[in-house]
DNA sequence: CCTGAAAATGAAAATCGTTTTCAATATGCC
DNA sequence: GGCATATTGAAAACGATTTTCATTTTCAGG
C-alpha cells in the first residue's frame, strides 16, 4: 500500500489539516501493522519510521484520522483503545483469543440486526461484534 | 426480585465469601437498576440502600460477583466499565443510543458465528455484540 | 523564495477511572 | 464468645489518555 498512504495524506490536506512527518509516520505504521493495534504498538512502529514522534502526537494523530474517516477506533474489552485503518467499507469484526490475546480479522458480516433494532424503535446505524474464544495456536484449555 | 438477591448471597456464602451489608447493598442496587450500569451509578444506588458503602468496595464487590458468575462486565466502548446481573443464560445484547447514550436490552441473539470462527481455526466460546444507532426518543439526526 | 497566521509538536502536568496498600473492622466457623 | 480470616475504607498508587503551554512547523499569500 504505497499510494494508499499518500491518498490519505492528501485527504487530510484537503480537509484543512497539515501534513507532517509525524502524521506520515503514524499513517505508515497503521498501514504496516495488522488490525486493532493499541497506541503503544502504533507509537513503537511509528518511531521506527520517524524517531521524532512523541506518544502524545500519536494519540492526537489517531483522533484526527478517525475524525477524517481514515481510521477507526476498535474496542475489544481490554483496557486500551485500539485503532486500525479503514471505515465502514472494509467493515469487519475480530476473533479475539482469550488465551494469548491475539486478534485476527474476520471479514464476514452477516448481520440482519437492523430489523431487530427497529422492532424496538431503535435505528441501528452501526454495530460492534467481537467473537471471543481460542485461536488455532492456543487451542481450547482442558 | 426479593428472593433472587438472597439466593445470590447464599451462593456467595457457599463459595466461601462473606456476606456483608455492603455486598447486599451492591447486589440490590444491581437488581433494581437496568442493565449495563456504570460503577458510579451502582455506587450511588447502593448508597441509598446502605450509606456506609465506599466506591472501592463497590469495585471489589462487582469483581467478586463476576468471579462468582452472578454478574458480568459489559463493554460498550465508552471509557467506563459497566456491570449487570446475569450470565450466559439470559444472554443478551444492547442497543446503545449514539445521541443520549441510553442503553436498552435486546434479548434476541441469532448468531451462527461459531461456524465462521471455526473456518479460521478459531473456537468461538462467546461473543459480544453491540448495536449502535438512535433510540426512539432521540431519532436520527438530520 | 520569504513571511506570518494558524496548526502541530513535545514535555510536563493534569485527569479520570480503577487498583493497591494498610490499618481498622466485621463475619462466621469453632 | 473468640479467633482466624475476609472485608472495608481512606489515601496513595497506577496507567491510559488529555490538557497546557511554549516552541516549532506547515503552507497560503505576497
Amino acid at each position: 500500500m504505497p499510494g494508499r498512504v499518500d491518498d490519505m495524506l492528501d485527504q487530510l490536506r484537503s480537509a484543512g489539516r497539515r501534513v507532517t512527518a509525524q502524521r506520515r509516520a503514524v499513517l505508515q505504521a497503521l498501514a504496516r501493522l495488522g488490525c486493532a493495534q493499541d497506541v503503544e504498538a502504533i507509537h513503537a512502529r511509528a518511531r521506527r519510521i520517524h524517531p521524532r514522534v512523541g506518544l502524545v502526537t500519536v494519540y492526537r494523530t489517531l483522533e484526527a484520522l478517525v475524525g477524517e474517516g481514515v481510521a477507526q477506533r476498535v474496542v475489544l474489552g481490554d483496557d486500551r483503545t485500539r485503532y486500525e485503518l479503514g471505515q465502514e467499507h472494509g467493515h469487519h469484526h475480530h476473533l479475539v483469543c482469550l488465551s494469548c490475546g491475539s486478534v485476527q480479522r474476520l471479514d464476514e458480516c452477516h448481520l440482519e440486526s437492523k430489523r431487530a433494532g427497529r422492532r424496538h424503535g431503535f435505528t441501528v446505524t452501526a454495530h460492534r461484534l467481537e467473537l471471543l474464544g481460542y485461536c488455532a495456536k492456543c487451542g481450547v484449555p482442558a
